[in-house]
DNA sequence: TGTCTACATTGATCCAGGTCAATAAAGTGC
DNA sequence: GCACTTTATTGACCTGGATCAATGTAGACA
C-alpha cells in the first residue's frame, strides 16, 4: 500500500514541482535518464530553447498516429505511452511501452512519417524534440549526436529481445521476461524493482507478448499459486526474484 | 533458368568487378543503396580513408558474435548474412538477414558490445565502417550523420513490422509477408521482385518467423498448389502478386 | 560415381494456448 | 448510493501449428 502511493501516476512528484511546464532540462529530476545525460552544461541552455515542453495527455489520448505529420521526437516526462502497429485488416500489435525519459517515435526518422500510433496510458506529459532542429545541433554538439545514436541502438536492443520472446518463449516465459524488464526500469527510474504498478491492461500485456488476454490472467493466477509473485489489480510484487530469473529463459 | 544464373551468389558480378577489395566507393556499384548515398564527393573520399574492405567469408562462417569487440558497423558488400539472438538456455532467434548495401551490427552502439552473432549464408563480403571514426566523421558531414540515424531508424521500422508479424500473424501470412519483403529488396538491388533465390535455408525461415520448419515446408507446398508462386528448392517465382498481398494482411 | 551428410518433404498424432461463455470486480458518471 | 460500462477471472472446449517419425533429395568430397 505504502510502496502504490509514490507511483500512481508515475513520476507524479515530478510533474508537481513543475508548476508551470517550462521547467529547464537543467533543473528536471528526470535530466538523469533523458536526453540532457552526458551533455554539457552551456549546450544544454542551447538544447532547453528549442524543446517544447507540452501540455498534459489524458488516458487513451493518442499522441500521434500514421497520419499525423512528422516533425518531433517525444520523449515521456510523466506518465506512460503505449505504441501500436496496425496490419491492413485492422490488427493491432502493442511494439512498446514509454516510461518517463524514454524516446518515442524514433522509427519516423526512416520516411519522415510515423509508423505507428502512440496513446497515454493514464494522465501523462511530454517534451517534443523538433527533429530538424536537434539534427542541426547535433552536427555541434557530438554529445547530442551519440545519445541519439544511442537511443535508437537501445530501442533495436529491446525490439530484437522482444523477438526472441515472441519468436521462442512460452507464455510464461514470456510473462516473466516483460515483467522483470518492467522491474528493470522502474528500479532505473528510482523505483522499487520488488513493487511496482502495471500501468497497462491485461489486454495490452496479452497483445503485446502474442496472447490471449484469458492466457496472462491464468499466467497470474498461476505465478500466485506458485508463491513467486503476488498480484493484486495492477499491483505487482516480485517474491522470488531468482526463481523468476530462472524461469525466463 | 535464366533469372536464376545472375543472382548466384548475390551480387557476385559486383565481386568480379573488383579484382581487389579496395575498390573506392566512388566506383563501388553499390554506392546507391550504401552509405555513399546522398554524400558529397570530398566526404566520400575523406569516408574512403577508414572504409577497410574485408576478405570474404565462407558460408556459415561467424562475422560477429556477442565476445567479440565492438569496434565496427559493418555493410554487406558481396552475398548474405543472418544474424541470431540466444536465450540463456541455448535457443536462438533469428532476427534479421541482411542483403547488399544493408548494415549489421547498430544494435551494438548502445552498451557497445553486440547483441547477436552474424552469420554468412552464402560466400560474401563486407565492408567495415570503425564506428569512433564514423562519429568523428559525423560532426563535420551532417549528411553521414543523418545517413546512420536513418538507416537505424529503417532497421527499427522492420523489426516493427517484423513483431506485428510474429505477435498477430498466421504462419502463411507471415511467410507470405517474408517473401514479399524478400521480394520487395531484391527489386531495389536491380534484380526481379517476381523470381529469385533464397539464399537461407528453410530452418533459417521457420525459425525467423517463429514456426517449424515442416509449417514452412507444408505452407510452400500448398502456396504452389494454390497457384499463387511456385517453389522448386531455392528458387522462388511469384504467380499472382496481387492475391499474395491480399493475403499477407 | 558412389557415399555421406545436411536439408526438405509428407504423414500421423498431440498439446499449448486460443476461443467461447459465464461471472465477477472495479471504475465512472449521475 | 445506484446503474452502467469496462476490465479481469475462471471454466469448458477446440484448433493451428508443433512434435515425432519416416522417407526423399541434393550438395560435398573422396
Amino acid at each position: 500500500m505504502t510502496q502504490a502511493r509514490v507511483i500512481t501516476p508515475l513520476f507524479e512528484d515530478f510533474a508537481k514541482v513543475e508548476h508551470h511546464h517550462q521547467l529547464a532540462c537543467q533543473s528536471c529530476a528526470l535530466s538523469r535518464l533523458c536526453l540532457p545525460l552526458g551533455l554539457h552544461r552551456d549546450d544544454l541552455t542551447k538544447l532547453d530553447q528549442i524543446i517544447k515542453r507540452s501540455a498534459g495527455y489524458k488516458r487513451h489520448q493518442i499522441l500521434f498516429e500514421p497520419s499525423s505529420t512528422f516533425k518531433t521526437i517525444f520523449v515521456v516526462r510523466s506518465g506512460s505511452f503505449k505504441t501500436t502497429i496496425s496490419a491492413t485488416d485492422g490488427r493491432e500489435q502493442v511494439t512498446s511501452f514509454y516510461f518517463p525519459g524514454e524516446f518515442i517515435g524514433m522509427d519516423a526518422i526512416y520516411q519522415q512519417r510515423y509508423l505507428s500510433t502512440a496513446r497515454a496510458l493514464e494522465a501523462s506529459s511530454v517534451c517534443e524534440l523538433p527533429y530538424e532542429r536537434l539534427q542541426e545541433f547535433s552536427a555541434t554538439i557530438p554529445e547530442l549526436q551519440n545519445q541519439l545514436m544511442t537511443r535508437l541502438s537501445k530501442e533495436l536492443s529491446s525490439d530484437k529481445n522482444l523477438l526472441l520472446s515472441l519468436g521462442k518463449k512460452t507464455a510464461q516465459e514470456k510473462l516473466i521476461s516483460f515483467l522483470l524488464s518492467l522491474s528493470q526500469r522502474f528500479s532505473e527510474r528510482g523505483y522499487s524493482s520488488m513493487s511496482f504498478q502495471l500501468t497497462m491492461s491485461r489486454g495490452d500485456i496479452a497483445n503485446h507478448l502474442g496472447l490471449a488476454i484469458e492466457t496472462v490472467s491464468r499466467l497470474f493466477t498461476q505465478l500466485q499459486d506458485q508463491q513467486l509473485m503476488s498480484i493484486q489489480g495492477k499491483e505487482v510484487t516480485i517474491l522470488d526474484l531468482p526463481a523468476l530469473k530462472h524461469r525466463c529463459g
